[in-house]
DNA sequence: ACATTATGTCAATGACACTTTACATAACCA
DNA sequence: TGGTTATGTAAAGTGTCATTGACATAATGT
């Protein structure tokens, strides 16, 4: 799964902890996530989108 | 999070079993996920979307 | 030079996603 | 009545998501 949360957050100049912070994870679920270590469960997608102000797929793609 | 499985597999006079085998997942898998014990991944929420031809959000909806 | 911030990563742990096997019930039909 | 299909559910096992705490490195600012 690919994502664009790197330049999502740079639009906004967020750190990965200020994004956590508003997400409600932690740090190191953004950096694996980001880094493509693993996917977000299907809630915490909806909660990037709901903060972005876009769709899952805007955010995220199938490999 | 709430989800239109039921109504979409209708649509279609899919079994639970009928959908579980295009999605290449167990039959439970499709019953927990229609009965709300558990969110589906989002990777399998994308192919969802991807067979039922529409959004993942026009599927699943957080509560 | 020193402190702070941002990022990447590791180990250990608990919770959840998904599996197989299995059993029960209700509906339908020959 | 007996066989089949659809659905719901349970137990036990495996792998993934997400956690905390910790350590390392690079970049920035004072």
């Amino acid at each position: 799964m690919k994502n664009r949360l790197k330049v999502l957050r740079a639009e906004r100049d967020w750190s990965q902890a200020t994004l956590a912070e508003q997400l409600d994870v932690s740090r190191q679920t953004i950096n694996a996530i980001e880094t493509g270590k693993y996917d977000p469960s299907l809630p915490l997608a909806f909660k990037f989108a709901t903060l972005f102000g876009c769709t899952i797929e805007e955010i995220f793609q199938p490999e």
